[in-house]
DNA sequence: GTTTTTACTTTGACTACTCAAAGTATCTAA
DNA sequence: TTAGATACTTTGAGTAGTCAAAGTAAAAAC
């Protein structure tokens, strides 16, 4: 079974919303909010994908992805990510601007060129924001990284992964060299500013909002 | 202006087939059977393009492409030979099979991506067929090579291109090692059996249909 | 416990592409 | 100069995806 682009689509946010939000099925306004389509155009969708036998729909409850739909969907993450790290380690494309590249390309890419392209960059685990790859067995590695919300103060810490893919917000943290690999230490966390100041490997110490402190993971260095 | 897939396709196939025929106008019928697809269907789609003023369309006689919609065209040719000697070079995969995945790729490939590739690759002058790469201004060399049908009997030739992409047919030439690149002489040319014998560099030597010998271009050694 | 709001579904319509089959122009051949 | 074949166009219909707007169920507010 060939899946279109516009399928894969919505099986690929569909697996990444229900991710991080916990519960039993999905909210169908999350998901036409996640693809920029109307809440009509979801519910048509997911109906098709239900008769596919991709999910399991509860009208006016939500949707989630079954077994099939979800194998389908790590599928298309791993293209996503492998392309990504490729665009970046073998072209020299910036970082920031990798993931609309790569939304393009994961539907082009066959089994046979994901493959090479894996092999080419080394068997990687994890793409260029520190997303984990899937592998080609559909093994996703879940990874419980804190946030720059949540670790320890003064402890100096290893930027591990990066959440979120707008453009904008990556060329910023490039700058600020709030890169995965990075090592930054959390002065303070002002209560209610909602403001974290950050001290990066350079010396440089930078105030950070909320919003975007709980976007960056570390782990202890 | 930003083009379908459906339509680049269309302007690719309008290039290469008028390139073939040298007559001022090219025959529905032959772009149809070109692109896989009903006579009723062409007509329909190169009405839609003559509005977007990429062809000239005659009905009942033909159509042609516009000075506009011959530079798309160029684009969309670049970007499938590039892909595919990136397919060969780059990732290793067989001569014969990179044709079917470059088809899809080419409509995936930014600007940006294709100038990284390019870059990557050497700024290329053909692809792995011998075919040649039009330049990101949109020219593209025009070489004039005799066939294996037309070639001087006796003199060592090397071959400089390879008409057509059918896989068992590229198959076969890589196992008979006649591939772009590759050295041989045309021994003999016999009149109504409308076969070729053609020695190779390994010293074989093999007997070619005229339809095949025709589709191998090659030059003095 | 009724009303209002919110979230969702349904309906009707549109774009882009496709085919099958009916209709028409043109060329060939008698 | 008419008859038939060929090549093309037109028409009607279907699939995949989309939106706007009307309709409905459930939750929240009163």
């Amino acid at each position: 079974m060939t899946l279109s682009p516009t399928v894969e689509n919505y099986l690929k946010h569909l697996f990444t919303e229900q991710q991080d939000s916990d519960a039993e099925l999905l909210p169908m306004g999350k998901l036409a909010a996640a693809l920029a389509v109307t809440p009509g155009t979801a519910t048509t969708m997911v109906k098709t994908l239900a008769d596919a036998g991709l999910v399991t729909y509860e009208p006016r409850g939500g949707v989630r992805l079954t077994a099939r739909g979800e194998q389908h969907a790590l599928n298309v993450i791993r293209r996503h990510r492998v392309v990504e790290l490729f665009l970046v380690k073998v072209l020299g494309l910036d970082w920031s601007e990798v993931h609309a590249e790569a939304e393009k390309l994961e539907h082009a890419i066959s089994e046979k060129v994901l493959e090479k392209l894996d092999e080419l960059l080394g068997r990687p685990d994890c793409d260029p924001h520190g997303d984990p790859i899937p592998r080609a067995t559909g093994k996703l590695a879940v990874m419980q990284f804190k946030s720059l919300m949540e670790c320890e103060l003064g402890l100096p810490q290893r930027i591990m992964r990066v959440l979120g893919q707008d453009t904008g917000f990556l060329q910023t943290l490039h700058r600020l060299e709030l890169v995965p690999g990075a090592k930054v230490t959390v002065q303070t966390r002002a209560e209610f500013t909602d403001s974290v100041n950050v001290k990066t490997a350079g010396g440089k110490t930078t105030a950070l909002g909320a919003s975007a402190a709980a976007k960056i993971l570390v782990q202890p260095a």
